[in-house]
DNA sequence: GTGAAAGCGCTAACAT
DNA sequence: ATGTTAGCGCTTTCAC
C-alpha cells in the first residue's frame, strides 16, 4: 500500500556513491565492473526493491520486446489455444504479449493496429478481419513484420501460418463418401474468409472426383449474427434452425460436414428431433474437435486442428522476420495439416475401409 | 517493406522550422497554438506518417496506459469471456491490455508479476494461482493497484470481484432437492481454490438445512491432471472415470451437481453407459452454461456465470483504485449473482415448484 | 574499473 | 503564439 516512488538506478547510485552508469553495468552483468562493486550494487538494489524500467530501456534500445496479437474473438476455442501457444512461445524468447481484440470489426481492427504502432511493438501476429488492407499496409511499411494467422488476407503481401483446411475438408469428405454418403451437405458460417473458402474447395473437389452432384442447396450457409460480444464463438442455435429445414429434405446416403463442431451440435438436435438417427440416417462430421465432441451421443467425428502448432510456427516465423535473417525473402505460406478423428457419428455398418 | 525510421516530432519540427514543443502542442490539440500552425503541423505529420511514440510519452508522464491481466488458463470459456469483457472495458478508458498466462503455476505467476512490474503497468487484474502471496505483495507495495478476479487469495489484502458461488451452489442444490433428490453428489476439481470451497459450502448448507446426510463419498474430487498445456479447461474424461465408479453406488433420488459443465458431460456418458437415465434415475446439473450445455441430450441444467459483468466490474474497480478516489478505502469484495438455468437434465415428473 | 556526457521521443515548466 | 530548458530512466559512447 505504501505508494512510494519506484526505485531507480539513480537511487542506488546515490546510496552507494557511484555513477548511474556503473550501477547499470553492474546490474546488466557487464564485465567492466569490479566484483565487490557488483555485489554492493546488487545488495542495494535488493534492499531498495529495485525493478528495472522496461519502457525506459526500450526507448533507448529501440525495441519494445513486445509482440502484438490481434485476434477476432477469444471465445473461439481454436483461438484460445492459439493465444496460449503464442504467449508461451513468445515468453520463451523474452517477449511480452499485447492482446488486441477486434470482434471481426474492421473499425476495431484499424484502431488496434494504430495502437500497436504507437507502442512500437516489434512484430504482430494477426487473425485479420476479412476486409481492409490499408492499415496493415501502413503497419508493415512502418517496418513492423506481420504474420497472418489462420486467415489469409489477399492483397496483403506477407507471411501466413495456418491450417490446411482444403486438405482437412478433403479428408473428411473422402471419409464420408467412403462410408457410403451420396447426398452431402457442407454447413459453413456465412463469412467470406479463407478457411471457409478452402473447405468449400476441398469439399467440392472430392465430390467432383467421385462424380457426385453438388447442388446449390448442398452448400449451406449459416448466417452470422453475433450476439452478446464474444460470449460464444458460434451458436448451435443458428445451425439448429438451418438443420430443421434441412432435415426435411435429406435423401438416402445423407451426410453433413460442418465447419465447426458447434454447428454439428445444432444439427444433432435438428436431425434427431426430426426422427433421423445419427449415423443411421445421416452421417455427421465437424471441425475443431472441441472438448465436448468426443462426449456427445454419438461421439462426433471431427477434424482436430493443430492450434498449438500454428501458434508456435507463427511466432517462429515472426521472430525470423524480426531478426531480418529472412527479412528479404518473399512471403511464405505455411499450412499445417489437420487430423481427422473418426468417431461413431460417421461410421456405418456397411461403410468404408 | 521500407524499413525507414519512424518519424518523430523532431522531424516535423525540422521540416516546418518550428520547435518540437510547438509541434507537440499542436498535435495534442492544446490551445496555445495558432490555427494555421496547427494545420501545417497536422499536414506534415500526415505526410510523414507520424505516429506518436507511446512509450516515450508514458515515460515522461509516468503512466503506462496499460493494464495487466494475469490469467491461469485462457481455454476456460469463463475466462475467455472475461478476457473479452476486460479488453473491451479497458479500451473504452484508453487502456491497452497486457496478457499474462500462468497455467496455474506459481513459478509462472512470479515471473509474469515481475514482468508487469518492469513494464510499470498502471493496474493489474488477476486470477491468482492458489499459493504464493509475496510477489503480489511486492507488486502492491510498489504502488500498483491489484484487483483479484474470480478467485480469492486469502492473505492478500486487496479487492476482489467474482461470482457468488456459494449462492449459485445453494440455488442449484435447492433446485435438485425440490425435484426430489435425496442422494446428492458434488463433483469438483481437486483444487484448493475459493470457487470450489464456496460451492462446497453452499452445497452442504442446503443439505444440512434439509436434514439430508452428507457422507464423505458425496463430495467427489476429480484429480486435476493438466495435459497438453491449456488445450482444454477441464477434461470430461476425468469425470467420466469418476462417474463410472459413482454410477455403481447411487441410490434412489440420486443427483449430481458438477462444478463445471465438462464434468457434467463426463457424467452423462458414465451414467448412461451404466444404464441409468438422466433425469429418470439421476438428476444432473452443471456450472458455466458452456455453449454445448443447452444442446446435450438431455439439455443440461446449469448455472450461467456473469462473466461479462465480472470483467466490467473488475475493470471499474481497478480504475477507481488507480484514480485514487477510493484508494484509501479498505478492500472490498464484490460477488455477482449467477443464474440457474433449469433444463431437462434435472426435471422430474414428480418434482419441484 | 569508473565516470561524464549525450540522447532515445516526448511533455511540462518557464520564459519570451 | 512560440521557443528554451529540463527531465522521465535508462544505455551507449568515450574519456579517464
Amino acid at each position: 500500500m505504501t505508494p512510494r516512488r519506484r526505485a531507480t538506478l539513480r537511487d542506488i547510485a546515490a546510496a552507494l556513491d557511484l555513477s548511474v552508469n556503473t550501477v547499470s553495468r553492474a546490474l546488466a552483468g557487464k564485465d567492466a565492473v569490479s566484483p565487490e562493486t557488483r555485489e554492493r550494487v546488487r545488495a542495494e538494489a535488493d534492499r531498495l526493491g529495485y525493478v528495472p524500467n522496461t519502457m525506459a530501456r526500450s526507448l533507448v534500445q529501440g525495441n519494445a520486446m513486445t509482440l502484438g496479437l490481434v485476434i477476432t474473438n477469444p471465445s473461439n476455442p481454436f483461438y484460445t489455444r492459439l493465444i496460449s501457444a503464442i504467449e508461451e512461445r513468445g515468453r520463451v524468447h523474452g517477449y511480452s504479449l499485447m492482446l488486441m481484440v477486434t470482434e471481426d470489426s474492421v473499425d476495431n481492427e484499424k484502431r488496434v493496429v494504430d495502437e500497436l504502432m504507437r507502442w512500437g511493438v516489434d512484430g504482430v501476429l494477426a487473425v485479420p478481419v476479412q476486409h481492409g488492407i490499408d492499415h496493415w499496409d501502413r503497419l508493415r511499411k512502418s517496418g513492423t513484420p506481420v504474420v497472418l494467422v489462420n486467415r489469409d488476407l489477399p492483397g496483403l503481401d506477407t507471411d501466413l501460418v495456418g491450417v490446411d483446411y482444403y486438405d482437412s475438408a478433403r479428408r473428411a469428405t473422402e471419409h464420408l463418401v467412403a462410408e457410403g454418403a451420396r447426398d452431402l451437405y457442407l454447413v459453413e458460417e456465412d463469412l467470406d474468409i479463407s478457411p471457409v473458402a478452402e473447405r468449400v474447395r476441398g469439399f467440392r473437389a472430392v465430390l467432383d472426383e467421385h462424380g457426385i452432384a453438388v447442388r446449390d442447396d448442398h452448400m449451406v450457409k449459416v448466417p452470422t449474427r453475433r450476439r452478446e460480444a464474444s460470449s460464444q464463438p458460434w451458436d448451435p442455435e443458428d445451425s439448429y434452425e438451418i438443420g430443421r429445414e434441412l432435415a426435411g429434405r435429406v435423401g438416402p446416403g445423407a451426410a453433413v460436414l460442418a465447419g465447426n463442431d458447434y454447428f454439428a451440435l445444432g444439427m444433432y438436435r435438428a436431425l434427431t428431433e426430426h426422427g433421423l438417427s445419427i449415423p443411421g440416417d445421416v452421417l455427421v462430421a465437424g471441425h475443431g474437435d472441441h472438448p465436448f465432441a468426443a462426449y456427445l451421443a454419438p461421439p462426433l467425428t471431427t477434424v482436430r486442428l493443430p492450434a498449438a502448432g500454428v501458434g508456435a510456427a507463427a511466432v517462429d516465423r515472426l521472430l525470423e522476420r524480426m531478426s531480418g535473417e529472412s527479412g528479404a525473402g518473399s512471403p511464405r505460406q505455411t499450412l499445417l495439416p489437420a487430423e481427422l478423428v473418426v468417431r461413431a457419428s460417421s461410421r456405418t455398418a456397411n461403410g468404408g475401409a
